[in-house]
Formats: structure tokens, sequence, C-alpha cells
DNA sequence: GCATGATGAGACAATAATGTCTCATATGGG
DNA sequence: CCCATATGAGACATTATTGTCTCATCATGC
């Protein structure tokens, strides 16, 4: 068993995800506490606020990737890639939500990985539609919002103990993919 | 026609609604300058910054109550009040996203109105579940989230110049109802 | 014209947040 | 045991933000 117990600068890193996900002004020395660190290693670690949040960024834009490319490795389609990167995505809520909605575009540098993100997941689902799993006639910029914001209702759902991560993934998929009305008798 | 000037209230209530949902930790300079308005008058109006912010709270649920209830009027079914509303409240996509991302946990009254709102919602989908809206064999916690990530998904759209506000609501109605995927053949 | 009320600009003080520093301690490897 | 490194606690200076105040200006209605 390896211990449990994170580094220092691990645990700044996930309680200021915890935090700053909730409230974005929340003060270092917050954020410190939550980590169960001193003010001052919190310095240590992280030169200034902006420095702490630009890692937390690249941080968040990191673990996505790599929970994706894991998830997808052996996808043979398009359209599984999709259903792959929803189910690893939905547990990463909380990082996709911080990125969302922090001030980044001071940042040319995460501004631009992030864009990159966006773009691979419209690629996706403009393969996906020449696969037939979309209906041609719906823009890809729509399915694409949708799909991020059914990956949030899925953190959602994971978080408020509505559902596992592996059932909302399901439910999400269902619902990009055919709705969430009644069966057409 | 009346002027399209806002007093000096409701500009900063405004220019408080854009800064605030891009960047939480934005100063009060900042909303006065957005504003257009001194720093000074700011104060002339909200106590405090927290005043400001349980205002806008305030006024964002009432804004989204009375844009409901005016789509709704005349709404013959269950079905047709989640599809009025969807379309009344994308516009004010802005107003939904303040409340969902500000730590309004302090304020008893602010959060009792927000989970009201809430609870609605999840009984208008019950409700339209009986009328064979929705697969009854879903949940209707999951069914809100969906609702509410497409209301987000559609404030999106609009936001960004892709759709208008009643694009953005017919592309949502159909992605609860009958999802993205290309028509069964 | 005059009074009234709202405003912008800016000075000011109080407060909160940030970043740096020191020192005592502990932890772990050699 | 000894040393190197990381840490917590907390003092400290700096800075940013917040909230108050005054005064000159402007618009509006009388």
């Amino acid at each position: 068993m390896q211990p449990v117990r994170l580094s220092s600068k691990d645990s700044i890193l996930e309680a200021a995800f915890v935090l700053f996900s909730r409230d974005a002004s929340a003060s270092l020395a917050e954020v410190a506490a939550q980590a169960g660190v001193g003010r001052a290693t919190l310095h240590r670690h992280f030169s200034s606020r902006d420095d702490l949040i630009r890692t937390l960024a690249l941080v968040a834009i990191d673990e996505m990737d790599e929970a994706v490319e894991s998830a997808c490795a052996n996808a043979q389609s398009a359209t599984e890639v999709l259903r792959l990167s929803l189910a690893a995505l939905i547990p990463l809520g909380d990082r996709h939500g911080f990125i969302t909605q922090h001030p980044i575009e001071n940042d040319a540098e995460i501004a631009e990985q992030f864009r990159q993100a966006d773009d691979a997941t419209r690629e996706m689902v403009e393969a996906a539609k020449t696969e037939g799993l979309f209906d041609a006639s719906v823009s890809s910029d729509w399915i694409t919002h949708v799909y991020n914001a059914l990956l949030y209702a899925g953190w959602e759902s994971v978080k408020q103990g509505e559902t596992t991560a592996q059932q909302a993934a399901d439910l999400a998929w269902r619902s990009l993919t055919t709705g969430l009305g009644a069966a057409k008798p």
C-alpha cells in the first residue's frame, strides 16, 4: 500500500480545486487551511495567486487530456471516443468547471490549450456525425455545447450523491443520443 | 419611446451580472467602471459588496420567476410549461449562471428561494412524466439536471452568436426530448 | 433663475489579502 | 546520531480592496 497522504503541493492543488470551483474569490489562507498546510508552505510552492491559478489550469487540462487518452486507447470509432471520453471526464467535473469559470483569457498559453481541447471535441463530434451517430442537420457547435453541458450535469449528479460516475456517464450518453423522451409506441 | 438609458442602479446591476458571471472576484471598482458610474455612486446604492451580491441574487431569482410566469400564463400542460420556461430562461442565462456559481449558502433566504425554484422544476418534470413526455424509468433528478444543463448550453450558444434565443430554445428542447442522434431508419 | 437631488471625481481611513521573512521543529536518509 | 530538507507558526511590510466623506457639477422640476 502506498501512503494515501498527498504531498503538500498536491494537497494544495486539490484543496484549491475544491474551494475555487465553489468560490473563485476564496483567499489563499482558506486554501492553505483546507489543504491542511501553513500559509507559508503554499507560497513556497506557488509564488503568487496567479501562479497557483495558472498551475491549476495547466494541471486540469493535463489531467483531462490524460484521462481521455487513457480511456480511448483502444477506441475503434469516433463514437466510441466520445462515449469513453464522457465517462472519463465526468469524475473530473471540478477540473472542467474550474477552467470554464475562470478568467484565463489573460494567459495566452492556457487559453490556447483550452481552445484546442474544445476543437478536439468538435472534431470528434463531426467524425461521429459521419459515422451516423448524430443528426447531420444539427450543427456541431450545438452538439459540442450539449456534450459539455451533459458532462457538467453528470458531475453535478455524482457530486450530490445521486448516481455513481458510471451511472452518470450512461445517463449522459443516453441523454445525448436519444434524449429523455418516453419510448415511441 | 422610453429612454433606453438605465438608471444608475440598474446599470450597476447589469454590469455586475456581466462581470461577476465571468469573474466572481471582480472588484467593485471594475463593476462601477463597467456600469459607467462613479465608485461612490455604487456605494450610494449598495452599502457593501455583500449587499450588491445579495441584491443580484434576489433580482436574478425575481427576473427568472417573472419570465417563467409570464411565458407560461396560458400553458395547457406541464409539458408546455417546461418548453415555454426553457425558452424564457435561456436569455436569462447569465442570471442563472450567477446564482449557481456563487457562494450564497451563507444567506438562508436566498438559498431557500433557489431551492424552491429547483423543486418547482423537478415537480414540473414529474408532472410532464405523467403526461408521457419523459421516460418514467429515468429519475426526475437526472432530468432536472439535464434541463438546467441545456439551459446553460442554450445561453452559451446565444452568447457566442451561434444562434438566436428562439433557435437555442428549439435546439435545447429537441435535445432534451429526443436527443441528437440520427433519425432511426 | 432657483432649489433639489443625483452624480463624478477624488481624498481618505479602515480592512483584508498578499508576499516575504525568521525561527523552531520534525522528519527521514545516511 | 547528524544533517538536509520541508514544514508550521507567526511577525512583518506591502498592496489591493473596501467603505466613507467632501465638494463641484449637472440635470430636472418648480
